[in-house]
Formats: structure tokens, C-alpha cells, sequence
RNA sequence: GGUCCCUUCGUCUAUCGGUUAGGACACAUGGUUUUCAUCCAUGAAAGAGGGGUUCGAUUCCCCUAGGGACCGCCA
């Protein structure tokens, strides 16, 4: 058997969303799987539609979610003089004829089909008839003689044997009147000149599979394996679309969710292993397979997102997620200032206990960032006259001190509860609210430590 | 409307004829704790319905119901 081809071919009429993702990472885990090659394919052939910021867009997630294509990504509307020769084998040979029903009788045809309910099938009109009859100010479109009668199998590795009447499919377009290729031609001339050996897609193509399978056989090509993998659906279960919404990869992005994390969740969202949760990038090439992809659609479900990125957040290295939160601070908060980076760096030990996203880190290390504190008024109305007693307390007390560590602060602390008869929520709070402007965030001798002696007595001595 | 596909806890799923139907997320309760969390423990939670086949069906077959996809001179 040759190589093994896998590619995924979206195209650029719109950001990925990530549906796509998923078909992406599942083409290129079969690869690497299998020791093959993924390749991109750019379906640009709609000339209207296409944009080369959504071709950046796709690239560009397709690198932060960790899927590299091999070789080039190859450009489908380079190959259009290819497909128009095989559209002119295919009528020589007699399996393609042309059609000169105009738009407006087509259309006509599709409305009354709608009118009666019934299904709209083009009615093969030019199929048997001779090119003497067509009319001349018209140009013609290029249609597949389409097989009329049995049944043809598609053997899905997902789905298993689909089997379907030839009658329901129609004589589909191969060239529009203004000579260029349509979809189904375009995509089976270039899997065929690519070596594509498996076809692995959305399940909302598999009508289309039993098109392509004909001209296949038409052209006498060895007929790659196809698998056509469940759509994921919205929470309301419908088909995901660009227009939803957290359907983009940067819908995640910029809520700090991490590629590893979302890879993570997309591999096992319609795929499993066992009872396996966790995959590394090698683990999950080591594993994947078709057998383990589910037959039925599956939801969305952003609190497992966020728990596996929770998990991504506390196992990784720290110096990699220092980098992911730098730089995810500078793409959509803030840039960490040089002169913080040790801190927030050192710190992170303890403000990633408490963050499922790196937006949930940025916020707990806000206090690091700015130097200024924004207090909010409500929060101030809890810094009464004994509060006020207390900081001011604990302002004289930790002057004293040389070494400003928890070992010393602790037995400070507590003394300060006994000597002012309250207890740690009294002591705590309010050197929280005034140290970094909020009630919640990381325990109270962290953010003591973290700040340091001298920027706390700045905070602290303001009456 | 036609064709095709799907159906196990709320969600993602395990099971490949014999299990107290397992795990994860979410949820609930309790514990640890320094706020918010984390962490630990415990709990509740599922085979759509009906027929077969079989000694035995979640598992195989059929029907019904529900859900979905496709039905472009888009890809």
C-alpha cells in the first residue's frame, strides 16, 4: 500500500471555526500515525468569497493549535487548467455531457419542485440529446452522467458500509457555463493528483462522497479510503457555523485558553482511548486511530474546555506558561513590564492555583503589574476606623522587620488578631483590599511576599 | 418533502452477548483552608420506546419516536 496522505482542505470564505480545527488535528494525527504526510489544500476557488486574511486566519490556527502541514500548502485555484482537462477527458470519454437549460429554466424547474414538495432533481435533459438541438446563445454547463440505476456503497471507516440509490443523485455540474471547475470536480482531481489516500471529513460531506466516487471510477483512479467524522454541534444542537458564537479559535484565545489545552478537548470531543483524558502531542499521534471516533454528533461544552486548561495550567512548565501569559497579555491586556517579569515569573507558583484561563492569571497579578491600586468604593467602605487601627498596627510591626518572609509575617499576624480581639478575616481583608484593590486573589502572605517590604509600607502608608 | 446518518448519566465517553453499566467534566454534601479558589472524601445521575433472536441483551435484527446532515453554476 502507498504512503499514507491525509490533507485538510478548507476554505477561505470565512475564519475556521473549530469544527475545522478538529477535522485538521484528526487528518494529521492519522498521518503521523501512520507515519504519512498532511498536507493543506486552500479551496480557493470562489472567487468572490475568498479572502487572504481568512487563508492567514486558518494558517494561523492551524499553527497555534500545534497542526503542521507538510510541504507547501498547495492553492487550488493553481490548478484550475487541470481540472477543466480532466472535465474534457470525461466528455470525450462519454461520462460528462453538456447542458443548455438555461439559469432561469433551472431555477424555474427547482421552484415548482418546492411548490409541489417534491425533491428537486435536475431532469437530465440534455443527457440523450443530440448536440444538433442546442440552442447557440447559450453556453452550457458541464454535468456527470450520473449512474441511473442499483445502488452504490460507500465503505465509510467511520460510518461502516452506507449505501444509497444512484436514482437520488443527480447529474451533477463539473463546469459552469463560464468553463470553470465546481467543488466536486476540483476536489477529487487534486486529492488524485496529491495521493491523498484517506478522505478524511465533516459527515456533512457524504453526499458529495458518492459524486466523487464516480469520477473516480470514470477516470479509472484507485479510489482513496473515506471517513466521514461527526459534526459538532452547539449546545443546541445544531451544526457549529463561523457565525456562532466561541466557534473561532480566537473566541479562546482571548479568554486565555490554551492550545494544548484545546487540543487537548478537541481530541477527545467524538474520540477516545479507553478511559485515557490526558494526551500529550506525542501521546495523542501514538494513539489515534478511526476506530475510537464515536458515529454520533457531539456538543460543545465550555466548563470541560476550561477544567482541561485548568489541568494545562498547573502541570505544565512554569517558564513555558510564563511565555503563554506574557504573551497573551501583550496580544489582548497588557505587556508585563520588564521589570515585573521575575516577579509575576516567581510568582506563578501560586497565582496558577487559582486560574483556570490566563485571563484568571492576569487578573490575580494585576497587583504585580500596576503599581498604582484601583480600589473600588465599595470595597473601601470595609476599611473602617478599626481597620484602619490594624493597618497602621501592622505598618509599625513589620518595619521592624529585616526578613520579610512568611516565617516572620505569620507569628506577626497572629499576634495582631489576638491583640485586636478579631480574627484572620479581620486582619486579612483589609490589608487585601489595600495591598491590591480587591477582596479576592491570592492568600495574604503571598501577596505580601510577592510585593516585598518596601512597596507594602507604599501601599499600606497612605492615611 | 426526498435521501442518508445518529440515539448509554446534564455533557464527553467506556463496554466489542454474561459488569453492582466504569471514568472524566459539571452538580450536591462534608472536610482541609487565609478571602476567592485549590485539594480530599462522599453522593445523586444513563442504556429513547416497543417487538424479536438468544439460556442471557446496552451490545445483534426490525419497527416507532426523537435528533441531525445533505438536497447551489458555494466549498
Amino acid at each position: 500500500m502507498s504512503k499514507v496522505a491525509t490533507r485538510f482542505a478548507p476554505s477561505p470564505t470565512g475564519p475556521l471555526h473549530i469544527g475545522g480545527i478538529r477535522t485538521a488535528l484528526f487528518n494529521w494525527l492519522f498521518a503521523k500515525n501512520n507515519n504519512g504526510s498532511f498536507y493543506l489544500r486552500i479551496e480557493d476557488t470562489d472567487k468572490e468569497r475568498s479572502k487572504d486574511k481568512y487563508k492567514e486566519q486558518i494558517t494561523e490556527s492551524l499553527k497555534w493549535i500545534g497542526v503542521e502541514n507538510d510541504g507547501d500548502e498547495y492553492i487550488q485555484s493553481k490548478k484550475i487548467e487541470d481540472h477543466i482537462k480532466v472535465a474534457n477527458i470525461l466528455l470525450e470519454k462519454g461520462f460528462a455531457y453538456k447542458c443548455y437549460c438555461s439559469t432561469e429554466e433551472i431555477e424555474e424547474q427547482k421552484l415548482r419542485a418546492k411548490q409541489k414538495k417534491i425533491p428537486y432533481l435536475y431532469d437530465r435533459k440534455w443527457r440523450d440529446k443530440p448536440e444538433t438541438e442546442a440552442p447557440k446563445d447559450i453556453n452550457p454547463v458541464i454535468r456527470f452522467k450520473s449512474k441511473i440505476k442499483g445502488n452504490s456503497i460507500l465503505k465509510d471507516l467511520v460510518q461502516g458500509d452506507v449505501e444509497i440509490e444512484n436514482s437520488t443523485i443527480e447529474d451533477f455540474i463539473i463546469l459552469r457555463n463560464d468553463g470553470s471547475p465546481t467543488y466536486n470536480l476540483s476536489a477529487c482531481v487534486d486529492d488524485h493528483q496529491m495521493n491523498v489516500t484517506h478522505i478524511i471529513r465533516g459527515d456533512d460531506h457524504k453526499i458529495n462522497t458518492f459524486k466523487q466516487m464516480q469520477i473516480y471510477i470514470a477516470m479509472n483512479w484507485e479510489l482513496p479510503s473515506f471517513a466521514h467524522i461527526p459534526l459538532i454541534h452547539t449546545t443546541e444542537g445544531k451544526k457549529l457555523s463561523k457565525r456562532d458564537k466561541a466557534s473561532t479559535l480566537d473566541d479562546y484565545s482571548k479568554i486565555g485558553i490554551m492550545p494544548q489545552a484545546l487540543r487537548n478537548y478537541l481530541l477527545r470531543l467524538g474520540w477516545s482511548y479507553k478511559d485515557k483524558e490526558i494526551f500529550t502531542k506525542e501521546e495523542s499521534i501514538k494513539c489515534f486511530n478511526l476506530e475510537g471516533i464515536g458515529k454520533s454528533p457531539s456538543k460543545l461544552d465550555m466548563s470541560r474546555i476550561l477544567s482541561m486548561n485548568e489541568h494545562y495550567i498547573k502541570s505544565i512548565d512554569e517558564n513555558d506558561l510564563y511565555d503563554q501569559l506574557s504573551n497573551y497579555c501583550e496580544i489582548y491586556k497588557e505587556k508585563i513590564p520588564n521589570e515585573k517579569m521575575e516577579k509575576i515569573k516567581s510568582s506563578l507558583t501560586f497565582l496558577k492555583n487559582k486560574a483556570k484561563t490566563l485571563e484568571d492569571i492576569y487578573n490575580n497579578s494585576k497587583y504585580i503589574i500596576n503599581d498604582v491600586v484601583n480600589f473600588n468604593q465599595e470595597d473601601l467602605k470595609l476599611i473602617d476606623e478599626n481597620a484602619k487601627k490594624i493597618i497602621s498596627d501592622f505598618l509599625k510591626e513589620i518595619s521592624k522587620l529585616d526578613i520579610f518572609s512568611r516565617d516572620k509575617l505569620e507569628p506577626l499576624l497572629q499576634n495582631l488578631i489576638k491583640l485586636n480581639n478579631t480574627n484572620f478575616k479581620g486582619v486579612g481583608q483589609p490589608l487585601r483590599i489595600m495591598l491590591t484593590g480587591s477582596k479576592f486573589g491570592p492568600g495574604i502572605y503571598d501577596i505580601l511576599t510577592s510585593l516585598g517590604k518596601d512597596e507594602v509600607i507604599k501601599r499600606l502608608d497612605k492615611n
